[in-house]
DNA sequence: TAAATAGTTAGAATGATTTTAAAGTATAAA
DNA sequence: TTTATACTTTAAAATCATTCTAACTATTTA
């Protein structure tokens, strides 16, 4: 209860409703320990799977989503066969991306020291850094 | 003339067959001067406006650019507006992405410095290095 | 040169995401 | 409270990017 309580906060500071299935998604994406990567598709089948409550539509999922990142809850992150994942870890971090597997792996953002970066172009600036590290096997 | 010679000699030495549709996009990306950044989207309007020659297929700009791709003489940039760009400039550089104006732009390898890089996971090397810098005007 | 094989093209199909429009729900105002 | 208003959800349809497949074309082999 009290839970829920914290979640609906957590959405109204945010500007969003507490609506029932906002709280659902949020609670199930939110009160977890690990960080936690998924596309919205993967969202839509778990959630709806463990059908508790009734079925959300997966158009909820994509607003609901798209909300959250907006609200900086969630980070978007694009995979190289053009997916969509997201992460429940918001903070600045980079990636690993395996070249054959096309998975993504974290790195921690104190792990990546960039030395020096360029000037923003005038009247731009820098809002955030993106770092990949492009890996394979060592051998073929 | 010399020009398609060089030119289906590029695409042969890449084992692509130096097809009409194939040298006419390898000529419009690969003779000029300046670093391209482009969609395939946008690859087909580029082309198709100009009908000097019968329509290209969208299909066949996919197909051709992976092949290009594949054969490393385009880059894949993959920007926070989920779309997949691909750069004539294949060496190792990095990008400012505009993200009001959804635009590219190279920055030479030199002006980023890595301080520190974590370790590839065992089994696996680093290939290169991706970065991308996001950029927004200053007041909204 | 004819037949077999491999590579290529483009329209159709697919899959992911967004839009639409109508019905429903949370919050604000009276 | 009740009503009004603005926001939200839903299912279906539309859209968008990308991939598939059948027909076609080029190259190789005999």
């Amino acid at each position: 209860m009290k839970n829920n309580l914290k979640i609906a906060d957590k959405l109204r500071s945010s500007g969003l409703r507490p609506t029932k299935q906002r709280v659902q998604i949020a609670e199930f994406l939110f009160e977890r320990e690990k960080t936690f990567h998924f596309t919205v598709e993967d969202l839509d089948k778990l959630i709806n799977s463990k059908n508790y409550n009734e079925r959300i539509s997966l158009a909820t999922f994509y607003n609901t989503v798209h909300a959250f990142k907006k609200a900086g809850h969630l980070k978007e992150i694009l995979t190289s066969n053009n997916k969509s994942y997201f992460d429940t870890h918001t903070g600045p971090h980079h990636h690993f991306f395996d070249l054959q597997s096309n998975k993504l792996t974290d790195i921690d953002s104190q792990e990546i020291k960039i030395k020096s970066i360029p000037s923003a172009p005038k009247g731009k600036s820098i809002k955030d850094v993106d770092v990949v590290i492009n890996i394979e096997s060592d051998y073929q």
